[in-house]
DNA sequence: CTCATTTCTTGTCATTTGACAAGCCGACCG
DNA sequence: CGGTCGGCTTGTCAAATGACAAGAAATGAG
């Protein structure tokens, strides 16, 4: 078995503890996928018809503003489920990018396949449902920390809980996410280290 | 049937088609319920076994910053799905407060009823999947918004998009949704009022 | 109706952040 | 090796927003 599978495999049990063959059977449909360095995985304008596991790898997903600037809206490192969620499961044209920023490599399931798991394994079901809850609260603590905290807190919060976004994204993108230019956040890094 | 019972069927009519006899089956383990004016639907610190179908009515969820100042996470008007989505579907205590501000009346059902319609009801499946789908990807947008424009165009996308949180809310609530002071938003109002 | 409370507006001033431009630095390439 | 380019920092100034306080207006309770 590929270590993407194993890897799945346990990511799969530590949100949901069923018995292995049913692991098993939610497993089989994925197939294995690599994304090469700088590679979209979903191009704004266009559709995927993948919902994928990440096993290794690091990646980013942005939009655009009006003015064309690029906004970052996630960050995922595997192990995690990576999916444009309006994209994905309303098969509409997606108006967001998402790109390797190192190799990666995967799983990924089509939107029949995913739906044939969906309606025939119950654990499925919890396992989806259980995707959907985590990266839906998940934002909604960000947007509270956007409204509430100042760009220093919102920076330290990213570097405690995800120092690797700063191993591999460039800090102007780590800017947009932050909702901030390029020039604060440099500023904030600045001011934070002197403390 | 009460009115809010055949809203409900045209409501998840819009969402889902499917025959009129498994709308029923999805309808029927709902319960009635009104909700007074300023009462609360979830308190923090407690958790709650209801998910909402509001017919009528309009209900403010709020939480709090680290400095105990209230922050309005969300206004919702009938008709519409009310829940926490990490506290009712984890089971978890709350850190969100959801208050009516209006008398209410819609349906509920319990953790557990929802739990055994998603799992027997293939239609019921995909109303729940899609609720959650256009909830999270709403919160999407409005991070975007939050991060690219400004707090007068957050404003005015507010205005136009949900003229009604003006006739219930007190600005002070909208404020802490746009993620500004009540002065700032004050502010705004006077100047957009002069173009 | 009257009083108390809350909501909203406004003023003043400080702080944060953005816009823009220049410069630095390291990576990559011919 | 020299040059170009992207990424990062920094300076200056302007704009947006917040903090705080005072007062006006609206609301609600008795």
């Amino acid at each position: 078995m590929s270590s993407s599978r194993e890897n799945f495999f346990d990511f799969i049990r530590q949100v949901i503890p069923v018995p292995d063959e049913v692991i098993h059977s939610i497993i089989k449909p994925f197939e294995e996928i690599s994304i090469s360095r700088n590679d979209f995985f979903l191009r704004a304008g266009t559709y995927t018809d993948q919902y994928l596991y990440l096993n290794k790898g690091f990646i980013r997903a942005y939009s655009h503003n009006q003015e064309g600037d690029e906004v970052t809206t996630a960050f995922y490192s595997g192990p995690s489920m990576v999916f444009e969620v309006y994209s994905f499961f309303s098969r509409k044209i997606s108006q967001e990018n998402i790109q390797a920023l190192t190799e990666c490599e995967g799983l990924v399931i089509s939107y029949n396949q995913l739906n044939h798991l969906f309606h025939s394994l119950p654990a499925f079901r919890d396992f989806g449902r259980a995707i959907l809850v985590k990266g839906f609260s998940q934002l909604k603590q960000r947007m509270l920390s956007q409204i509430t905290e100042t760009a220093e807190e919102r920076y330290n919060r990213l570097l405690q809980s995800n120092p690797e976004v700063f191993m591999h994204a460039p800090l102007k993108d780590i800017a947009s996410y932050l909702g901030i230019t390029d020039s604060s956040l440099s500023r904030i890094r600045r001011h934070f280290g002197q403390k």
